[in-house]
Parts: C-alpha cells; sequence; structure tokens
DNA sequence: CCGTTGACGCCAT
DNA sequence: TATGGCGCCAACG
C-alpha cells in the first residue's frame, strides 16, 4: 500500500461517519489493514483541516477521550462539535462511548 | 543522513 | 484498576 492511499483511504473513511456518532483512530487504522499506525491516522487528521467534508471532530482515541482536541481552531472547537451533534462531552470525554462508537468495519460489510 | 516528535494502543507490572 | 514502557512510522529540522 502505498502511503498516499494511507490518506485517501483514512479521509475517505472518516467521510462515512454518521452524524452524532465517533469512531477511533485505531479503528480506522485496523480498517484499513494497518493496525499498527494509529498514529498515523491521527497524523493524517492534523492535515485535513483544510477538507471541509472530513469531520475529523468525531475521530478520538480508544477510550473516547478527546486527545486531539489542542489542533483545533481552539481547544474547544471539538468538543462543542460534538455537543453540537448531540453528544455528552465530559472533562473531555465521550459519555457513552460504547453506544456511540461507529465501527468502521460495518463499511465493508 | 539522523535524531526527535507525536490527534495511538498494546502489554507487562 | 492504574501507570509506565515501548513499538509503531511518516514528518520535520
Amino acid at each position: 500500500m502505498d502511503k498516499q492511499d494511507f490518506y485517501t483511504q483514512v479521509y475517505a473513511i472518516v467521510k462515512e461517519i454518521p452524524y452524532g456518532r465517533v469512531t477511533s483512530y485505531g479503528a480506522i487504522a485496523k480498517s484499513i489493514g494497518m493496525p499498527k499506525s494509529s498514529r498515523m491516522v491521527g497524523y493524517a487528521m492534523n492535515a485535513s483541516h483544510d477538507m471541509p467534508d472530513v469531520p475529523a471532530h468525531r475521530v478520538v482515541n480508544r477510550n473516547g477521550l478527546l486527545t486531539g482536541r489542542m489542533h483545533f481552531a481552539t481547544p474547544n472547537q471539538m468538543e462543542d462539535l460534538l455537543v453540537k451533534e448531540g453528544i455528552l462531552v465530559k472533562e473531555h470525554q465521550v459519555q457513552n462511548f460504547e453506544a456511540l462508537f461507529w465501527d468502521p468495519f460495518s463499511l465493508i460489510n
């Protein structure tokens, strides 16, 4: 797999995350077939700021923690966007994470 | 060319 | 249960 494809596929999956749902960096990496490259998913998100149709705020870490919040325009932007979608966020962490979690694998099935 | 740096996650303790 | 260590690997200086 080309590293260019990696970015492309990451964006393709993130675009499919349903409104009001979230997923994790690791889940995305795994669905692409590179389970060890979760860090690269985060890197891809950092480079997706000028891509309006890529909802990077719906990607959190495997514990539902908003680890990427510092990279948005303001530290509260990520949290605000999630709350706006009806997701309850407390202490920078998505509440009811298990129920809101969207598995990218469901895209394949 | 090479050491450092992370929007991460698994594993050992 | 909670930390800490470490593998991961593309950017960056």
